[in-house]
DNA sequence: AACCTTTCGCAACCTTTGGTTGCACTCAAC
DNA sequence: GTTGAGTGCAACCAAAGGTTGCGAAAGGTT
């Protein structure tokens, strides 16, 4: 079912304010740490934390520029998280259509049976 | 953007051992804290606390039996949900396929170039 | 070269969250 | 009534997210 590497990606995107610090990466381009925090309701360290997270995760890459390092988003990785989530999301809607139509036909012979 | 209730609904779902829990209610049907706990790595009381997480943002609602509390999914909230999910894939897709477009709009033009 | 500014990384500390154990309570069944 | 299964509550622990404070490195200015 759920390995742990998928785990740990979910709860990568599960935090509010990696959520949004990936948007950023994707509408802005390539950010720092301190740019980020500019944008964010938390510090500097607190959006260093995430991105440590978020790299170790491989959903983004540091890449060194001076003494500034800027992070962007890993195409591929991000591709494959959205796919968990389409995933796990069709699996559920799947499940619910299949107990609304069983819902429906033990209704349907309840009905059925009423006029008896 | 994003919301607190979208937030609390992210991060109720970003758990895996919550995940696990909407997957055994939808696939077995309702089920109490000790059923559950049964087929989960965890103890009973850590059980209860993820049920009372879900139960406090909607996705989940208890039905009491005796002395059982049979929990079950919330059909509208669950679908609710995974349309959140779907919204963030699309949206995280949709900037990944521009962002690739604009690449190799770019690439193409630094190969025209590059016969000069 | 010396200085100042910006950016970063590390360490200490606090609060919340997920997990455990232990205990008391309720209700069904015998 | 006693016993057993299911629950809830409290205390305690470890990990995660957040903060402040400080020192180090890179870039610009004079």
């Amino acid at each position: 079912m759920s390995t742990a590497v998928d785990d740990e990606l979910w709860s990568a995107i599960g935090d509010p304010i990696r959520r949004t610090m990936i948007d950023l990466l994707l509408s802005d381009g390539p950010g720092t740490a301190t740019s980020l925090s500019r944008r964010l309701p938390v510090t500097r360290q607190a959006v260093s934390k995430h991105l440590a997270v978020l790299d170790r995760v491989g959903l983004i890459h540091a890449e060194p520029a001076g003494r500034e390092r800027h992070y962007q988003v890993d195409e591929a990785q991000l591709a494959r998280a959205v796919a968990q989530l389409s995933a796990v999301g069709s699996t559920w809607d799947a499940r619910l259509r299949r107990i609304k139509r069983i819902a429906e036909t033990v209704e349907r012979h309840r009905t059925d049976n009423a006029g008896s």
